[in-house]
DNA sequence: TTGAAAGCGCTAACAA
DNA sequence: TTGTTAGCGCTTTCAA
């Protein structure tokens, strides 16, 4: 790299002070015509670019939003991730910010990246993606005091801002849909229970069994691990009963699409001889024509960064805490029962 | 937030100098044990946490490396940024780097963008992916003798540091596969022609056309945006032909995954009414038994990083240029000609 | 073994 | 209108 261009630089070069410098070049009104003039055409010429890191020193903002990410692995690429990053990155380049990714597997490391990213200043907000029933990130930024804004709710009674979409009753809808259709061994593939998402959907394909009266079979229920591996190996367990289920919704489309692969790989034709619907309406969900509950995972994301901004300027919310309805689409992967 | 504790707090409340302070919390081993000891235990106490910025000015690093990505919509996702930004990541934390992503639309606003991340040394290293025939952000990266390598070659004669896919031998392998299919109608979408890895592919798929002696059908190429709906769009146009082909080679997936969709929205069968292949490899391909060919793309981000920490570090490259050879991987989607 | 001083590059309060 | 001084929080000579 070239030597650095500073303000010191263009200060000798034109025999003005640094603070002068500095405030011709940031537009301040005290600096008179014809030095400004001077001062802007010689840091053009010697390519001057303030330092980020000092302006960030002096300003104690770093116009850097963190998200710390779970680590994935060679073929695992949630698109539910990819369309949350995307809605968060887009709004906020729209408002001059950009965003620090960590990667990080959940646990002490985790906890360890939220504190260096905090307590070192490295960022001016954060958003927390996934919570958790007890969610100790929220915990600890709750306590901190610092702007953040969450994807889900918690059950641990803390207060925070967040977007979150009912889980609950979307699924019930989903259920009794498919009780319509005339289904009545309809299994289910849960998340993870630490999940707050994967007890509240859950919490709906319980709620709507037992009001429409369907025998609630615990060997119904399976939990996996929201991957589409998880999501075979699960349908798998489910589909191998004694009497197998005529129905598989899933707690999110990845595994979902996981049962639909083993069906197939098992002859079955989806829609007939099994129904399966899932829940997010990632883009492959509809190129595959799976039944979904649609959640629009961009503009959520965008919603959060609005809010975000709007937290770390110091601004009212008019509406900290948003609990979106997800939409039923139905696509053929579901049908009557054989 | 709390009241920021920094070096000169715990120098105060212990009454030794901030210089022993910074000294003992970095292991130096010219301090006294026992004031270690203090020092330590006042910082746990405190909970104190370096200040990220100051010591960044200090060190003239960053920790991080730039990624500059292009904006999104809601419903686009390319698994290939995910799964690029996955194995970015994911290495980039084992070895103590975060990421910066700036979102930005191609043209003037992206290099301003590069110029802005490398001038005001807001990282200290960065990758540039799909690289173009004349590629502006090499040019001046290369120029400016900034750290970076990137994902594809470029055909302005500039040496950098590269990984790259040899898409040309890798579509010639495929449309030859087709052809011993017995397919003579074999069309092209490709990728926008100022993108390396476009003109790459499309000159495999001409090469092979060439050499098996298939007449060069000019309508059989189109040329779509990468996206599903541009693959949509173009299948629409092949299909629409006099004569439509019997096969439909994509330049990626997503665009792959488009002449899917729309053939079967006709009624087709895939791999008996029409054969399609892709680009890429991913999950969605596999899920959906879409011929293609494979590359690495988690492994490939995983392995830039570790060049373009390397090149960071100020280390030699053992091997500055890499060319893969991508898989050919058969899946249903073809098959011989009706 | 410890501390004073300088400096990373910038901004801002205050003087002149 | 311009410059001096101080300081953001840290690291690093250099001297004691």
């Amino acid at each position: 790299m070239s030597p650095r261009v500073t303000l010191k630089t263009i200060a000798s070069a034109t025999g003005y002070s640094i603070t002068t410098v500095s405030r011709a070049l940031a537009g301040y009104q005290d600096v008179s015509p014809s030095t400004r003039q001077l001062i802007g055409d010689t840091a053009v010429k010697l390519g001057y670019f303030p330092n980020a890191t000092a302006r960030q020193l002096q300003k104690q903002r770093t116009d850097l939003i963190g998200l710390i990410l779970p680590s994935f692995g060679p073929r695992f690429a949630d698109p539910y991730f990819s369309l949350m990053l995307a809605g968060i990155g887009d709004e906020m380049a729209a408002h001059g910010y950009d965003v620090l990714i960590s990667s990080h597997s959940p646990g002490p490391d985790e906890l360890a990246a939220y504190r260096a990213l905090v307590e070192g200043r490295r960022v001016d907000g954060t958003v927390v993606i996934r919570t958790r029933l007890r969610d100790e990130r929220i915990a600890y930024l709750v306590e901190r005091g610092f702007p953040f804004v969450a994807f889900g709710r918690t059950d641990d009674g803390l207060a925070f801002p967040y977007i979150d979409e009912d889980g609950e009753s979307g699924t019930f809808q989903l259920v009794n849909h498919l009780a319509q259709l005339g289904h009545e061994r309809i299994a289910y593939i849960a998340a993870p229970q630490e999940l707050t998402f994967g007890v509240n959907r859950l919490r709906g394909y319980q709620r709507a069994m037992h009001e429409i009266g369907l025998s609630p079979n615990g060997d119904y229920v399976a939990v996996a691990d929201l991957t589409r591996t998880g999501g075979m190996a699960a349908a798998t367990r489910l589909l191998d009963l004694k009497v197998p289920p005529t129905a598989i919704v899933a707690a999110n489309d990845l595994m979902a699409l996981g049962a639909v692969t083993l069906a197939k790989d098992r002859k079955m034709v989806i829609g007939r001889d099994l129904s399966v619907a899932g829940f997010d309406d990632i883009p492959t969900a509809e190129a595959l024509g799976l039944t979904t509950l649609s959640q629009p995972i961009y503009s959520i994301g965008r919603k959060l960064s609005r809010m975000l901004i709007a937290l770390i300027r110091g601004e009212p919310l008019d509406e900290p805490k948003v609990l979106l309805q997800p939409r039923l689409v139905s696509r053929p992967s579901i049908g009557p029962p054989a």
